[in-house]
DNA sequence: AACACGGGGCA
DNA sequence: TGCCCAGTGTT
């Protein structure tokens, strides 16, 4: 593990910045409005894209008081094109509290920092390292990557615990001599050299201090765990009677519960007239005719990892209407062969309604 | 903790 | 074409 006080990277990362550090219109200006406004669009958007926003934006409003003077209208005009309108809002709102409240002076603490409209944790930090050179760190995703791979961190940096982590040790390496050029300098290594996906070690002025990079899993860094989100799914359901048997469907040999047996059933459907339409063209491929009846028997919820089941089923009969043999993946069995088979999931709770 | 916000890059 | 990106505010 690479020495988290006082460690040898940072003089060098700083060197690296010295020589390599994109010249940008807000850069070492000493504005903390104009950092200000440089943070805030360059939240969620490229450089190149904000660059000619930004230009733009300081003709039209060139101190923090012109931007407090400006009616919203004016603000999300010239914010037009950049996306989440809510962060042009949200800075007029933050720098009318700032001439409202603290004298028209970008405040120098981080508590009264995050208090403003559309400053949180990560722009307030950019801002006071960057404008008044207050040691305090500034970690966005670039950070959060950087870290994860520099001290070989195999924590989700998604997750609040792996942010955090990582936030204790960006604090412990931040160095109080030039926070703001430090905080900068991670932004243009995460851009240029620390990249998302196949980072350029060869070139990085650090690799010999990465721990990633000297064990060899700079490919396995960071860690992002995506939270695939459950969708929800209505399942209309049949228990389909032909005499004493009852009609089963077998899964498919992929996908959700593969080659397990369920009641024939219908996926996207929750309507009783729309699923009794779709089981009828089910069951009619099958040469069967169906009654179905109108009363909801069992409604129930069954949750995936990645979906979300409403199922509703229905009772119902058949009548055979053409005399031939079933596919292999159905079949009629008695309830009392239920026990027999592998049941897909929730459809075993619905066997209890075979009467 | 989960979701919405928006446009651009990329598979 | 549809997925992914990443800070902040809201619920």
């Amino acid at each position: 593990m690479t020495e988290v006080k006082n460690p040898k990277w940072v003089p060098q990362l700083l060197a690296w910045y010295d020589v390599h550090k994109r010249e940008l219109p807000w850069r070492d200006c000493g504005d903390p409005y104009k950092i200000w406004v440089s943070e805030v669009m360059s939240q969620q958007t490229r450089i190149e894209a904000m660059k000619p926003y930004y230009d733009n934006w300081m003709r039209l409003f060139p101190t923090l008081q012109d931007l407090a003077n400006a009616s919203e209208d004016e603000v999300v005009h010239a914010w037009q094109g950049l996306g989440y309108y809510s962060r042009a809002r949200n800075l007029r709102f933050g720098v009318q509290d700032v001439v409202e409240n603290y004298g028209g002076v970008v405040p120098h603490d981080r508590k009264t920092m995050e208090s403003l409209k559309g400053v949180g944790s990560y722009t307030a930090g950019a801002i006071l390292s960057m404008a008044y050179n207050e040691p305090e760190a500034a970690v966005d995703g670039n950070v959060l990557r950087i870290y994860a791979r520099l001290y070989r961190i195999f924590e989700d940096i998604l997750s609040t615990k792996g942010r955090k982590t990582i936030t204790a040790i960006v604090e412990e390496t931040l160095p109080h001599d030039r926070p703001g050029d430090f905080n900068q300098a991670l932004m243009d290594f995460g851009s240029a050299v620390c990249i998302p996906k196949t980072p350029r070690c060869g070139e990085c002025p650090i690799a010999n201090l990465c721990d990633a990079y000297q064990q060899g899993d700079t490919d396995k860094l960071p860690v992002r765990i995506k939270k695939t989100k459950v969708v929800d799914v209505p399942v209309f359901v049949g228990i389909l009677q032909y005499e004493d048997y009852y009609l089963l469907h077998k899964r498919p040999n992929r996908g959700l519960l593969r080659s397990m047996w369920e009641f024939p059933s219908v996926e996207g459907v929750s309507a009783f007239d729309d699923g009794k339409q779709a089981l009828s063209e089910l069951v009619a491929d099958l040469g069967f005719e169906l009654s179905l009846q109108p009363v909801l028997v069992k409604e129930l919820t069954h949750v995936f990892s990645h979906r979300k089941w409403f199922m509703k089923a229905f009772r119902g009969t058949l009548t055979k209407s053409i005399d031939s043999d079933l596919p292999k993946d159905w079949m009629l069995i008695k309830r009392e062969e239920f026990s027999d088979y592998a049941w897909a999931g929730p459809h075993g709770k619905l066997t209890e309604l075979a009467r």
